[in-house]
DNA sequence: CGCGACGTTGATTTGCCTCAACGATTGTGG
DNA sequence: CCACAATCGTTGAGGCAAATCAACGTCGCG
């Protein structure tokens, strides 16, 4: 709790009944490797804040195949994009590690908004955030090949590169795993 | 001005102190036809609610190549994405048709969130509906074909395919013009 | 009218996918 | 602690969607 405290207190100031009351409305999960958060088709209920671990955000498109959207590890928010405007979820949340997360419902979260409005600022500026980020994957597909993203990837994220499988990885990068399997033999090579 | 008042009153309540407050922030602009409004590399001034016209925001890539990111026509907001956190701006914005927006400069806005707080849950909503917008997008990118991508274009805006020249649009949808004018031959035939 | 921007069409190329086979690594039950 | 299966990563041959390049028709506009 401690480390979501901080997080918000990084963007906002938060008075010492404000932290008690979002104590309460969060609740504490633990769970083991491989097991799901949350699955796609059924309402998008929680929003999640990472303690401890490693997860993966994916959905499956019409074809049956998944494609990664996030992952997220200590101090990352992950939920569904449905969350907020209540729809049925379309991604499905599970862990790579073993993991421990904050969790909050929806009813529970409209209700916090009300009580500490500086979440509704905090909230507007992780938002800003997630978009900036998103346009920048939206243009890095758009005007980078699959080797240029991955070498832009590992740049950006070197934690990540130890602790998630390839076939992920390519999966978030937009590709096959085979592919990435190449890309990587012919970024060894040419170190002539 | 109305208009944007409309807007913002869809998502929270303004007292009319609040509306007076709103409409000293905002200015009117008219612009003609394929003028700028913004130019990628200066400081991301900023931000455009649109009252009447028809816009579209676009970078340019290290090989020189524009790729559009949005268009937007009257109730919407365009802004470069780096105008929320004061970055130089990545995006250039111009016209498409004469237009009129309103605008406002970053000092301003950020009086203007402390004036107003419902601000910033009516800016935190408009982000939510914009990532899940952005997220749709990735996701259309990763599972559909460019033919796809079109079609489900027409549908979900009709409004715009009147309005915006055919080499935007492909730019928009990730293919090259060329592309994007096989496509619809193709589609036209099929119809046996 | 004539120029320049826009859209169309065709020939060729390429980045990435498909499918298939084969090591390597992990994990699990005996 | 080993045996065996399952999962993961690698490699190669062939295919396809979309890009590139180039040529040509057409429309709006000075």
């Amino acid at each position: 709790m401690e480390l979501l405290l901080k997080n918000i207190g990084r963007q906002v100031t938060l008075s010492e009944r404000d932290k008690k009351i979002l104590s309460e409305a969060f609740h504490t999960k633990k769970i083991k490797r491989k097991q799901f958060l949350q699955e796609a088709g059924e309402p998008s209920k929680y929003l999640y804040f990472v303690l401890q671990g490693c997860l993966r955000g994916y959905y499956t498109d019409k074809d049956g195949f998944e494609h990664v959207v996030s992952f997220a590890i200590e101090d990352w928010w992950i939920s569904d994009f449905g969350f907020h405007t209540g729809n049925t979820s379309i991604m499905t949340i599970d862990t790579l590690e073993d993991s421990e997360v904050l969790y909050i419902d929806k009813p529970t979260m409209d209700k916090l908004y009300d009580q500490v409005p500086q979440l509704d600022r905090y909230f507007r500026i992780i938002l800003q955030n997630a978009l900036m980020a998103q346009m920048q994957r939206i243009m890095q597909i758009n005007s980078f090949t699959a080797e240029e993203r991955y070498v832009a990837f590992q740049k950006k994220y070197p934690q990540f590169l130890q602790r998630i499988p390839q076939k992920y990885l390519a999966s978030f990068l937009g590709i096959i795993p085979e592919f990435l399997s190449k890309l990587k033999k012919q970024l060894l090579k040419p170190a002539k």
